[in-house]
RNA sequence: CGGGGCAUGGCGCAGUCCGGCUAGCGCACCUGCUUUGGGAGCAGGGGGUCGCAGGUUCGAAUCCUGCUGCCCCGACCA
């Protein structure tokens, strides 16, 4: 298994593909734009799911299940919604196939052509909006919290293993509320859970803030999100959270009577991350030696590699290991013990190494007589022999120093790459560098558009509780509040 | 949809310009022996409609025509 790696430096983005593929996270499928997510790669979006649903449950949301179809003239009761994904959407138009009159494969048939077609879900606010309309009748029935795990399709022109697919996997929120705050207080929250997700779980420090009316969902009126920097300078968004106003209400005429006896419309958000975290924790941590994952996803925290030189040496080791496993597995820690003998340690190091597994630790006979193991680190690439005894303690604070380190390292990273721009020719001068950019602008999408026609950076946020500052836009010169995060983005 | 490139065992490629006899190499795979503390060595072995359809020719992976598929770069996007 030669696992030969384009280096970060060389070509960033082939560097990227080498480890999807050749760390067995997922590969292109025969459909275009569309992957297969293989075992190694689902237990890593698994351990997420896991942790976020019980994130989600934790605020007080159910999940529920809506239909994959949607009937077309749903989509075009929010136009702005419509105008938003039109343009990606897969269209199912028959419902049948037939053998093809010249005898070879097989045709659609032309009869079974649905009365009226069906858009496949690129997000599900209509959907739902129109469920529950049936749902909501009294404020006694608010708020509503609800949650789904499901697979949307946008039909993307290019596409990237998890950063951009065809299909793809994600969880929708969809909330409805009594009042506009009590939605923007909940679009709000779960933008913190997003946070602290993905700076405890996924160790990928994040910024927060809201979107420009550029960048905003459409259909929302205020789109928050986070946004992580990845190693080549680039940002990619995380997650996104919407506080959406009464528009999906009334384009789906869902009302509820008040306290007071009156119809109101009722006030919603939603929000979602997808599989494309799964490429952010590859480009935030990964390096030339393949994936790292942090231990608190990793599906395989320990992995133990017997050394050995004959059949004897091969089961005491493994019996030690076996054991090792035991003790490790009792203080929840995820550990698997390579014993196969068909490949040799040196072959079984760099493998694991590659699969991003945290903490290696090699047993052989000279351990069995020290009563020792040698324990690597990831992150570090760092060896050192230890005691058998107080191992457990041992590798559950390695563990949790992998994981703050990951998470400092890309802290001290994302500082090193934000720069803040005060003049037009800085701009131009930093954004070829890369990172994030802090500057002036007016607050015109005219502005926003040129700035991104002329150097292909967009506003990825508006800071949240940004420091107000007096200034001059960079590119207008006209008068600023604040500054604005500004970078080329994924 | 524009601009480039590619299509040859599971994967990565050479061969194509200048047609030639049995289509080759690396990795992977199978068998055996020796190995095993950072990607093992040797020996033997299996596996190919050279993307598809026509054409030229005594003879086509190679030349001609027409298709099809994929990849990369741009416009669109989480």
């Amino acid at each position: 298994m030669a696992k030969e790696l384009n280096t970060r430096e060389d070509n960033y983005s082939q560097w990227y593909n080498d480890i999807v593929i050749k760390a067995d996270l997922a590969e292109n499928s025969s459909v275009r734009g569309c992957m297969v997510i293989k075992p190694y790669g689902y237990a890593i979006w698994e351990r997420m799911q896991a942790a976020l649903d019980k994130m989600f449950k934790d605020t007080g949301h159910e999940n529920a299940y809506f239909p994959l179809f949607i009937p077309k003239s749903f989509f075009s009761k929010e136009a702005s919604h419509v105008e938003g994904f039109a343009k990606e959407c897969a269209v199912v138009t028959h419902y049948r196939l037939k053998n093809d009159e010249d005898g070879k494969g097989i045709v659609v048939d032309e009869s079974a052509r649905l009365e009226e077609e069906l858009i496949v879900r690129p997000t599900s606010e209509t959907i739902i909006w129109d469920t529950y309309r049936n749902w909501i009748q009294s404020y006694r029935d608010l708020p509503l919290l609800i949650n789904q795990w499901a697979n949307v399709v946008r039909w993307e022109m290019r596409t990237r293993l998890f950063l951009r697919t065809t299909e793809f996997l994600w969880q929708e929120g969809h909330t409805a509320h009594a009042t506009k705050e009590e939605a923007v207080a909940e679009a709000e929250q779960m933008l913190r859970v997003y946070t602290d997700f993905a700076e405890e779980w996924m160790a990928m420090p994040v910024l927060r803030g809201v979107k420009s009316i550029n960048e905003r969902f459409a259909g929302a009126v205020e789109t928050y999100c986070i946004e992580a920097l990845m190693q080549d300078g680039k940002a990619l968004q995380a997650g996104t959270s919407h506080f959406l106003g009464q528009n999906f209400a009334k384009a789906f005429d869902v009302q509820f009577l008040n306290k007071e006896n009156k119809l109101e419309y009722v006030w919603a958000t939603s929000w979602g991350v997808s599989t494309r975290l799964m490429g952010a924790l590859v480009m935030t941590h990964s390096d030339d030696n393949g994936l790292v994952i942090p231990p608190k996803l990793a599906p395989i925290q320990v992995v133990i590699v017997p050394i050995y030189r004959n059949e004897e040496q091969y089961h005491a080791v493994c019996d030690k290991g076996r054991e090792i496993k035991q003790w490790l597995e009792k203080a929840d820690i995820r550990v698997k013990l390579d014993d196969r003998d068909t490949q040799k340690p040196g072959f079984k190091f760099n493998e694991w190494e590659f699969k991003g597994v945290p903490l290696r630790i090699a047993i052989g006979p000279r351990d069995l007589e020290q009563a020792s193991v040698e324990i690597a680190r990831r992150d570090t690439l760092e060896k050192e022999t230890y005691k058998v005894e107080g191992l457990v303690e041992k590798v559950r604070h390695l563990l949790d120093r992998i994981q703050k380190n990951l998470y400092q390292k890309a802290l001290d990273f994302r500082e090193q790459n934000t720069f803040q721009a005060d003049t037009w020719d800085e701009f131009l001068e930093l954004i070829e560098k890369g990172g994030f950019i802090r500057a002036h602008w007016d607050g015109t999408p005219e502005t926003e558009q040129r700035i991104k026609e002329e150097t292909k950076a967009t506003i990825r946020l508006i800071p949240l509780k940004g420091k107000m500052e007096e200034g001059k836009c960079i590119y207008s010169g006209n008068p600023s509040k604040q500054r604005v995060v500004f970078a080329r983005a994924y």
